[in-house]
DNA sequence: GAAGTAGACTTCCTTTGAGCAAGTGAACAG
DNA sequence: CTGTTCACTTGCTCAAAGGAAGTCTACTTC
């Protein structure tokens, strides 16, 4: 009897692709590696959660397969980072429409914190969350952006994202 | 001490989305809505949700604005049934990513159990969650269906969508 | 008008995981 | 060889999930 249904097996797309991300972490987590996290620390800081509870998540993504998980040599010391999968990176359009159902019809702490859905292969917002209605073409996480109007903990230790 | 973080205040419009529909239950809850459902049995007997955990969902839902309770005249008996509201329906984006993403990158049980989505209006099948790349025009709830190759339960009852 | 039934819940129970705090261990820096 | 940072793990408490069962109205049927 577990705390929680497994729908992995349903004929529905829709109650399959909840059962890997019906969890608000697990969103939270790939809106940050978008942005650009990747580490542990970087997750824990932005996010502000539970030690244990980000440990967990980061391994069931990596199990699900929407991370992927790494080891590489920074300028002081070994790190370990979890990488976005193509998998991973798919699931924008999903991000993309909570942000603009969240823009419409939810309120911000503060009048002009606003979020918008840049498409960085033409320049121009869009108000679609998988294909730029400016020209047309389908958006992924490589030529998409999110136009923040607050600040946010810098991401320290950005290294190009060569995802290999 | 709350067993689920408060997202709700954030500046983040993800953040305060998922505060509403950061939970499996509410999106399958929605995507049965938009299937015609409207009735409390209706919802029990195709999600295989706990009465308790329904119940309490309905309510919530109805409290966030993504549902309204109304009383109405059935054949035999007058019955509660829980409308669509505007906001509710403006998910209908996020759960078209997640019947996207789903397709794309989990396995259904059987290989012929597909969805798409079809936008009625024009009657053409769309790989976008929110713009028709056929005829390019926004889909909404009113002009949009899925498509399933696999059968459900039927939906009794239904009464004209006046959603009013 | 008594008994039965369906719909829409509520209550009770056990187990799990969230959130918090604190501890661990390896890798480096001084 | 002491201190610090990073990436975790362990232990605790308490709320919610899931299951089962009970309740309270309508309304139908005898």
């Amino acid at each position: 009897m577990p705390l929680r249904s497994d729908w992995s097996a349903r004929p529905c797309a829709i109650a399959r692709s909840l059962d890997v991300v019906g969890d608000p972490w697990v969103l939270l987590v790939l809106r940050d590696a978008l942005l650009g996290a990747r580490r542990f620390e970087q997750f824990r800081e932005r996010l502000e959660i539970a030690d244990n509870v980000l440990s967990r998540r980061l391994q069931a993504m990596v199990a699900a397969g929407l991370l992927r998980k790494a080891t590489y040599r920074g300028e002081q010391r070994t790190h370990q980072e979890y990488l976005l999968t193509e998998a991973g990176a798919d699931l924008l359009p999903v991000l993309n429409a909570l942000a603009l159902w969240g823009e419409k019809h939810t309120t911000p702490p503060r009048p002009d914190a606003h979020i918008a859905i840049v498409h960085t292969a033409c320049g121009e917002t869009s108000s679609s969350a998988d294909a730029c209605d400016n020209c047309g073409t389908p958006m992924t996480a490589g030529d998409t952006a999110w136009r923040r109007s607050w600040h946010t903990p810098e991401l320290t230790e950005l290294r190009p994202a060569d995802n290999n």
